[in-house]
DNA sequence: TGTACATCAGTGAACGCGCGTTCACTGATGTAC
DNA sequence: TGTACATCAGTGAACGCGCGTTCACTGATGTAC
């Protein structure tokens, strides 16, 4: 990732970059399961051998890609974010967008760009591939997309606008426990309610970009925008945004 | 499904069924990209070719399971409906289990199924298999998965035991619309607004149970079973049951 | 600046694999008279 | 009940396919003196 050196460098840096687009391409067409070596080579006119000069076979390229799909999605739902709280705290009051309002625009990103990157989407939240294990380096990216999604909770809480009525309700011991490293990681000094109520929010928006981009609102659901942000609303007033 | 009639009848639906005994196990261990007809015919000790006087080819045998990973799940939560129902009707206020307890039964159901049959939940719920149409026999059992789940509620609606603080809500004239066919099918003589609710609740149990058979809990919730059961009774509490 | 050597990108042929599907066939089971 | 023919299950060889990966190689780019 330094910058070239020598005309070498640059040239290798363009091919990785050039194969990656053209993996990316077939990932989006056909899926996961019919990217090839070969196939990307033949695009590419080039000898399928060489692309063992660049990556380490066929798993290594799809590693890769699943990296990549992580890291997109986080760069949008966090551009999102930037953009959804910017306004809201610089004139709070200004065109009625409150908190629920803001809450609702990362997750329209990420549908956004679900419905843009469905195979992208299967990759990171579908079956996963058989006898193929997740690169650890993909823990990062998933953070920082929950991290977008939670800012305008953050935020509500701090200048304690969060509305209280539902904080008297009991969390037990057991479910403190379950969801600890959620709330240690991502919400320190919030209540478990807020932390639980968080993550089911996160389980429905999964739920409900899963369902849709897998082709199951087909003659169920006429209209998966309307719906998808009605939910969302949903989930917002749940957690005690206005 | 008719009686077999002849001797030759006979061993015709055996072999079938053994056929998909053979493909279901295949499926199970090693995910539907994985299941070829020549490792099945292996495992029968059968020349490939013998397989197409039962199936017209691996599309065929796989639209079969496909159907059958259907119709198992739907009979695993009518199975269990019928289990949280009956005694709740019989002695309505015994052993002190209300509509929301009784709710919590069909998503176990569901829950449970999904953790022993993984890959059978991925064909279901999890990314589309590429060039692959869902066959239309699907339709009416993933309905029953619905009625199934639903039917407390519709149970308690009937009785006058469902809360009406939240009907009151406002549900737009393009939810509304959005949500059509579910009212109609689903829920005739519904508000609205339990329907979305409804809805909402079944994107949220896709979505949990997604997110654990596809391992997505790793190193954030430590409980699974522990969460799930408490986000089911939030939703159980949000549609008005108690 | 010029030469000798090392490094690296890319080629092209080949290997072995498992796959779905076809086809002509054999032999057993069922049926009509 | 017995025979002649039709139906059907299953065989085994073969076709053609695309795949990942290896290997010895050529020629261009970079580096050290």
């Amino acid at each position: 990732m330094s910058a070239p050196r020598t005309a070498r460098e640059r040239v290798r840096q363009e091919m990785t970059a050039e194969i990656l687009a053209v993996a990316r391409e077939h990932l989006a067409r056909e899926g996961a399961a019919a990217l090839s070596l070969r196939s990307v080579a033949r695009e590419l006119e080039m000898a399928p051998s060489a692309l063992y000069r660049y990556f380490d076979g066929r798993d290594a390229l799809l590693s890769a890609l699943i990296l990549e799909a992580y890291e997109s999605l986080a760069a949008e739902a966090e551009r999102a974010a930037t953009q959804a709280v910017a306004p809201a705290t610089s004139q709070p009051e200004a065109s009625g967008s409150g908190d629920a309002e803001c809450f609702l625009v990362v997750p329209r990103a990420i549908r956004d760009w679900a419905l843009a990157h469905p195979h992208e989407w299967g990759l990171i939240f579908g079956t996963p591939i058989p006898g193929y294990e997740a690169p650890e380096d993909t823990v990062q990216p998933y953070a920082r997309i929950a991290e977008a999604m939670v800012l305008p909770v953050l935020e509500a809480h701090a200048a304690g606008r969060l509305g209280s009525e539902l904080h008297r309700r009991a969390v037990s011991e057991e479910l403190r426990d379950a969801v600890a490293p959620v709330s240690e990681g991502l919400f320190p000094d919030m209540p478990a309610v807020n932390v639980v109520l968080a993550v089911e929010a996160w389980t429905t928006l999964v739920g409900i970009i899963s369902l849709e981009v897998f082709g199951h609102w087909r003659n169920t659901i006429l209209d998966p925008g309307e719906f998808f942000d009605a939910t969302i609303r949903d989930l917002a007033a749940t957690m005690g945004l206005s």
